[in-house]
Formats: structure tokens, sequence, C-alpha cells
DNA sequence: CGCCGCGTTGATGGCAGTCAATTTCAGTGG
DNA sequence: CCACTGAAATTGACTGCCATCAACGCGGCG
């Protein structure tokens, strides 16, 4: 399967993700035939450019799915979570890069033909794999809108929020960052200093709350939503500056 | 359907969008239940937050697909061309609103659920459907390689290559841009004023030739791919500046 | 202890957003 | 055909955010 695995071993992947609701169509169909991995830090699950053969859940752990534009600088277009799936592609080939972030990040494997040809007599599994992928598209969506924004703070301030959602144990106002300053920074398109100091300016501010570097507590969710860079440390009164609104 | 569709009728939405070459497989499956749309320019195909109930194709024209932010500014999402597929979404309700851009942009439009259930039992339906998702994906993955460019002028550079690729009606080195300046910094997330001044800077750069406003020639598509913006008139030699690629 | 990766803070310059003015263009009606 | 009109596009001046370079504190580990 993967590139230099570590410790492969068949299993049934099932019933060791914490995250996502409605699971249990997919494993019944997809365990018996899922090869589970265990990866090192940094350790490239697919590669770029390699022979798309398989398509991956994350088990447990975190991985970044990331390419290396011409001017040196790396981009991560998506951060993989557990219940997470990836390594979907238009054309034969993996268009991106996908490390695991942290030490004994587990993946299952799909082989994808196989797949396939199974989803072609079993509509439950069509119907999972469209959702499975819809959901990707959420992840990328969201992903775009972060980018959007204009200042960084207004980056930051999405992306926690974003991780809060999508790391939700329960109460939503708790995160445990699940990666460093420069991996943020290379998912939000922002220099690391810049994340860092985005970070301490929230603090300051009162919007979140630091314990250590990794866990944060969310204040005020709104003031984070549109926190707009240029808002004064208490904020007196939502600002809605409407733009005529241009058409074609 | 739709919204406020203008003239809308059944019909067989075959044969008429000018780009593709695989569109053949869904057509023969899709077509019957098909029902074309007419929109105005600016005219809503879907609104944002409203029942997913329809799955669409752009048959001719342009479309965007765009939210406003919650400082009042617009976002593009997604450029629809002749022969792309929208209206997927995650959960029960269109995340964005899609908007035609250009007068009597056409859209065929199918039900979602009877899709859904035809594709149960037609694995060749179900197989188009899965790679026009994938599809979506990709043009979505281009997109945010194009926000996390750095400078403004790499994401003009960027966007009109993407046009050039997509909009490729034989040679590549000729595009028709099919949105206004003002689309554009919207969908590269810069302002329309940066926008005009890269084209310029770009044309005066020799790496590419306008004609009018919306007619593009490429000249130098490899400098196009890289121009760091800073980059001087005469490009004397490509620089690579490799970075220590952190890890977690 | 020394080294290295990680995180933070400071100083500085450049790119781009904003406001503003002007020109070009497309569409309309006389 | 041409004047008129409004949007689209361009250019200029100025300010501010952020990338960059640099230095420093901290914790783990050989």
């Amino acid at each position: 399967m993967a590139t230099n695995a570590c410790s492969t071993h068949v299993t049934s992947a099932n019933r060791q993700h914490p995250v996502g609701a409605n699971q249990q169509r997919s494993l019944e169909s997809l365990g018996s035939l899922a090869v589970t991995t265990r990866c090192h830090r940094s350790q490239e699950i697919c590669h770029q450019g390699q022979a798309a053969e398989y398509w991956y859940r994350l088990i447990s752990g975190v991985a970044r799915r990331c390419t290396v534009r011409p001017d040196g600088r790396r981009q991560i277009v998506d951060l993989l979570l557990p219940g997470d799936f990836f390594g979907f592609s238009a054309v034969d080939e993996y268009d991106f890069a996908v490390e695991a972030v942290v030490e004994g990040t587990t993946v299952a494997s799909y082989p994808r033909r196989r797949l396939e040809t199974l989803a072609d007599t079993d509509p439950r599994l069509a119907r999972e794999i469209r959702k499975l992928t819809f959901d990707a598209i959420a992840r990328l969506q969201a992903q775009l809108l972060i980018l959007g924004r204009m200042t960084a703070v207004e980056k930051v301030g999405s992306f926690l929020l974003e991780m809060a959602d999508r790391l939700s144990d329960g109460h939503t106002d708790r995160v445990v960052l699940p990666i460093s300053r420069y991996d943020i920074a290379d998912y939000l398109g922002i220099s690391v200093e810049t994340v860092s100091r985005s970070m301490t300016g929230l603090k300051h501010r009162g919007l979140i709350v630091l314990v250590g570097t990794r866990r944060v507590r969310i204040v005020d969710r709104d003031a984070l939503e549109e926190a707009d860079g240029n808002a004064e440390i208490p904020v007196p009164l939502p600002i809605h500056k409407a733009r005529p609104c241009y058409v074609s």
C-alpha cells in the first residue's frame, strides 16, 4: 500500500475513531478489505504524482495534505482529522502529498478499484462514498473562506473556530490545537510570526484564553468570527458596513 | 425548480455545451429528466440556505458561486463554466448562492432525490456523478492554490493560466476572460485596483498581451506561473530559494 | 551541558487596500 | 449618427498591515 509504511497489519478498521456519528453504515461494508497502517511523524502516506490506487480514511492522529509551490513555500491544502476520507482525485495520480503530523497516526487504506466495483452493486456503499466526498468538499470550502479573509487576525480566528467545530468533544469552547504554529502558518497562508502575533493579540483582547501553546479556550465566539484586526480592545458596537455589491 | 426562472422548458439537455470530452455517458442517462433554464445577468440560480433539492449543470454562459462575509465583502468560491456541475452539499441546504454572470446563461437542473435513486441501480450513472464531484474538488483545490499565493501578481497570473486551461478551445494561449475585473477581484481576494495594476504590470513586463479588456494572449507561460511580483522586467535567471521545510 | 526545534517579540521595508480622480466603454434614446 | 449616461477600468497618492530579518526564552534530548 502506501510508500514506506512502518507497521502494517490487516484488520477490521472499525470502532476506534472518536468523531463522526454516521460512520455505522460505512464500517460494515468497508471494514473487511481495509489495511491499517501506523505512521511516524512527518511520514508520507501518499506521494504527489503517485498512482492513486487507494482511498484512505484517517483512524487516529492528524495528517496534512500539502504541496510545495515553485517558490519553495509549502502550502497545506487540507487538514485530516479522525474520520476524514482522502485520496480522491479526478485523475489517476494523487494531486497532493499527505503526511502524518503526529507520531502514531493510523490510516485505513482501501483499494480504489475494488471499492468502486463493490459500490457498483451496493447502493448503500455508493451513497456513503458520495457523502464522504461531499464532506471533503465542505472542508475545502471552509478552507477557501478562511483564505479569502483579509487580515491575519481574521484568518486565525476563523481557524480556531473551525478547529473547535471539527474537534468538538461535547463542549465547543475548548480546543487542543492539533498542529504547530508552523503548520498553522502554511495552512492559513501567513507567516509563523504573524500567527503568533495574532494569537497573542486575540488573547490580549480577551477573545481567547491560552493555556500553554496548544490549549485554547474560546471566550467570545461572535467577536472571533468577525474580528477585523483594527477593532479596539474594548469592542464598542458591531459595525456593519455594506458594500454596493457590484454585478458582473 | 430554481427560484425566479425566466424561461423554463423541459427538454433533452443534450448536445449544446461546447466543452468536455467525456460527457457522452452522462447525457444519455440524465438528459431525460433535466429541466433547462435560461437566466438573466446576476439572476440567482439557487439561494444560500435554500433546500438543496436539485443538482445543476451549466449548459452555456458563466455562473459564480459566492457568499457574503460578515464584513460585507463578497467572496466568489467557484467559477462555473459550461459542463461544470454544482449544487452538491454535505447538508440539506445549499451552502452558497449561485448567480448567472452573463445574460442568457442556461443551466440544466436535475431532481437530486430522483437522480440518487436512479444511481442506486445504474452503476454507470453513479460513477459519472462521482467523477463530476471529483472535478468539483479539483476546481476548489486549484482555487485554494491560487488564494494561497503571496503577491497579487502571482494570483492574477495563476488565474489567467487557469482560465486558459479551462476555456481552451484548441490553442491555450488566448483567453477571453469570462468575468469582469470586479468578479476577478472577489474571486482572488484582492481589490479591483490591484487586479488592474497587476494586469498592466504583466503587460508591461511582456508576459501577456491585452486586447481590449477581456481578450488576453499569454506570451510567457512559465514566467507567468511563478511571477513573484518583485521580479525585474527582464527576468535574468530563475531563482530557487528552498526553505528549511519545517515539520510538525 | 550544548544543541535543536518551537514559540514569541522587536524593528523595518514593501506590497496592497483605500480613497479619489479620470478615462474608456457599452448601452440607450433622441 | 451622435449625444448622453452610467458602469467598468485605469491610474495616482497615501496609509497600514504583514513578510522578513533578527534576537531571545523555553523544553526535550543525546
